[in-house]
This record gives C-alpha cells, sequence and structure tokens, in this order.
DNA sequence: TGACACATACCAACTGGTCGGTATGATTCA
DNA sequence: TGAATCATACCGACCAGTTGGTATGTGTCA
C-alpha cells in the first residue's frame, strides 16, 4: 500500500479519491444505490482507474470499509475525551464527543460501516467482516475504560466491559436511524442522552445527576 | 385500501403476495438491492402486475412500509405484555417481548423500515416518510405506559415519555445492525438486557433488580 | 359492455466489468 | 551515459446483462 510514485503536491492519486467519494456518496445514497459509474464522476476519474485499484465494486466496499475504520479511529485516538484522568469521567466524555459530532448535514454525522452492513450482511461476507471489525474495534477503544470504571465504582462483577461498549455502538447507530427517518439529528441527541444517564446510574446509581431529557 | 373483490379462499391477490414478498426479499438485501424483478419472481407475479398495483418502485416501497406498519402494529397489538396491571412491569415486559422476537434467521427478526429508511432517506422523501410514520406509531403505543410509569414512581417530572420511547426503538434499530455485523443475534439481546436495565434504574433505582448482562 | 386484474412483449438507460492502449517513471545493463 | 525493458497508473470505448418502466393484449366477471 506504500506510495511507489511521487506525486505532484496537492494531487492526491486516484485510489484515495475514489475512496473519498465512497465516504460521501455511499453515506448520502447507501451502497446498493452507489453505483461505480457515479464514484468515478464524484472522484474525477475514469472507470478504467476504478477497476485498476479495486478489483469489483465489492472490494472497493471493503476498502471503504477500511479506510473509514482508518480516519474514525484517528480522529477518536486524537479526541480531548482521552485527557480526563477519571475512567468514568472519560467515558461520560465519550458520549459528550460524540454528541457534539451529530452536529451537521446527516449524511456527514451519520456512520459508514453501519449503512453498509444494514445492506450487504447477506450479499457480502466480505463488506460484513470489514464492518464488523471497525465497529468492533472502535468499541474495543471504550472497553479498557469502562473496566477500569467499573473496578473503581465496585461494580466490575456486574458489568461486562465489552457487552456495554457494544451496546454503546448500538444505541448510536440506532440514533443514526431514527436521525434519518425523522430528517433530523436532534433525536439522536436525545439517545446519548439517555446513554449518558444510563452510565451515570450504573456507576454511580444518581439519576439526577445532571439536567433530564429533553430539553 | 379495503378489499374490494372476493377472492377464490386460499388465493391472495398480486398486491398482497408483491408486498410480503418485499418484505422478505427488502429485508435480506436491502431496499436498493432488489429488484423490481426479484420481486415479481419471488411474489409469482408478472411485471405487469407489478405496475398495475404500483404506479413505481418507489411506490412500492412506501406500500412495503405502510404494510410492515399495520402487519406489526397487530403483531404487537395482541401480545401478552398488555396483560401486565403495572405500568412499569408491562414495559419491560414489552422489552422481554422484544427479546424473543430476537429468536430466528437476521433477516426475519430485524426491522424492515429500519432498513428501507437508513438507503432511502434523501432519495426518497416519500419512503423516509412511511419509515418514520412507522416507527414513531409504535413508539406512540409505549408512551402511554412509560408515562403512567413516571407518574406512578415519582419520577415524571423528570423523565420525557416520548423521548424514552424513541430511545427505545434506537436501541433496538442499533441492536439490529450490530447483530447484522455480528451474523449473530445474541449480541442484539445483550443490548436490550442494557435497556431493560436502564428502564429499571430509572424508575425503581435498583441497579440489582436482575441478573447482570453477558449470559 | 366495460371495468378490472393481470400477462406478454418490449424499450432505452444504465449496470458492473473487460479490454487494448498509452504515458511515465524505475531498473537493468552494455 | 543511454538505450532497452519493465511495472504502474490511468484512459475510454465497449460488452452483455439488468434496470425501472411502458404499451398493448387477454381473460374474467358484474
Amino acid at each position: 500500500m506504500g506510495e511507489v510514485h511521487s506525486k505532484t503536491p496537492g494531487q492526491v492519486d486516484a485510489r484515495t479519491r475514489l475512496l473519498a467519494a465512497a465516504l460521501k456518496v455511499i453515506r448520502e445514497r447507501g451502497y446498493g444505490a452507489t453505483s461505480v459509474d457515479a464514484l468515478c464522476a464524484e472522484a474525477g476519474v475514469t472507470k478504467g482507474a476504478f477497476f485498476h485499484h479495486f478489483k469489483s465494486k465489492e472490494m472497493l466496499g471493503v476498502a471503504a470499509a477500511q479506510h473509514w475504520s482508518d480516519t474514525t479511529s484517528e480522529l477518536f485516538a486524537t479526541a480531548p475525551y482521552h485527557n480526563e484522568r477519571d475512567p468514568l469521567t472519560r467515558v461520560l466524555a465519550y458520549i459528550d464527543f460524540r454528541t457534539e459530532l451529530l452536529d451537521g448535514p446527516l449524511a456527514e454525522i451519520t456512520c459508514l460501516v453501519g449503512t453498509m452492513v444494514q445492506e450487504s450482511y447477506q450479499s457480502s461476507e466480505a463488506i460484513r467482516k470489514a464492518c464488523d471489525a471497525s465497529i468492533s474495534a472502535h468499541a474495543a477503544t471504550l472497553e479498557d475504560d469502562i473496566a477500569a470504571a467499573a473496578k473503581q465504582y465496585g461494580t466490575a462483577n456486574c458489568i461486562d466491559a465489552r457487552s456495554l461498549a457494544l451496546h454503546t455502538q448500538a444505541v448510536l447507530q440506532g440514533a443514526f436511524i431514527l436521525a434519518k427517518a425523522k430528517g433530523d439529528a436532534s433525536i439522536a441527541r436525545e439517545s446519548t442522552a439517555h446513554l449518558k444517564r444510563y452510565f451515570q446510574m450504573l456507576f454511580t446509581g444518581d439519576a439526577q445527576q445532571r439536567e433530564p431529557n429533553g430539553g
């Protein structure tokens, strides 16, 4: 995958442009409704370039999921919530961070792999696995903080960190669907508020620590 | 939408068969990857019949969402959880019911409108609205029980019943996506367990009322 | 007779994918 | 040094099959 050729500065190669186009167009239209031609048009490259870099549309889907995983993991790795010293505060700050990310056009705040796996889970095992890897890897980055918080608050014996980390992702994925259905992301923010309250009650037993939902 | 014509007993008309085919095929492949031909083949009718009953594929999508809304609302209206006399118990029994429904092939346990809106929220306002109507109507059936429980447990002032009902649907929709990604519904059951615990803590403040998650 | 419920045949546009070709830079070796 | 060779990146015409959709015909029944 290394850059073999030196590129003119400011110029990105066709593969990178196609991947960026895939992230944009698939999030807007879904994988099935995205044609190879549409991807090429968005990327400003020809069909020849497409099939030079990807042996099929399916393999583009797999590469897009991996690219998504790469870019999002960098986004989260450098996010400020990691600076919190208390593990529970860190997890709650993560939820706040996700809530902040819920601002902007729907296609730009929703999850590529969640969208893709919904359509492809039966038709393409390769895409399904790539999407699962992306979701699971991200959930895994939460697991340690959750486990540490459980230990610190003495609830380690009744909390499965992995299950809770994946539940967090489920809430977010579901929030995206509700937002799409309503054509408005505000409902998603209500769901993350519920999720945050769940964490607060689960660890501290305090239901009224923050303002109630709605607002 | 009423049956205008009397049919030979045991015979269902092309429209009904196409709707049933839509529910099956779209849940397996997604809306975009479902062709009119595939729908006709599954229903055992011709293309002429398809376009006699639906003016376009998009209108079939709308009708499918409405049909889904009709059949699911009947399923839930006659479900046994309504027999519980305590409103909170009723809500918890609803979650248990949803958990029981998580048994079987993935395509048969997931939500048609959740799948469809994911792909169509930008390309078809008509489908988006039909899917929103289905989800919102179902959530509304939960709202009264949640409000009654909040009143009874003295937490009415900090619980928005509508928000909580929609959050319930978000958790379920997200659970479906995780299940599809992992190719296994067991992760979805873990999410409904978390949701149930959230309700228990929210209303009774008791986090350890039932066994912890995992299993 | 005529309205309805389909069937058959068909169409233009588009689908994913192939193919022969070219431009360019790296490598080899006389 | 420089000609020959090779690999990569990309182009764009082309293909067979499929797409959503239409036009027209036929059988049935009130």
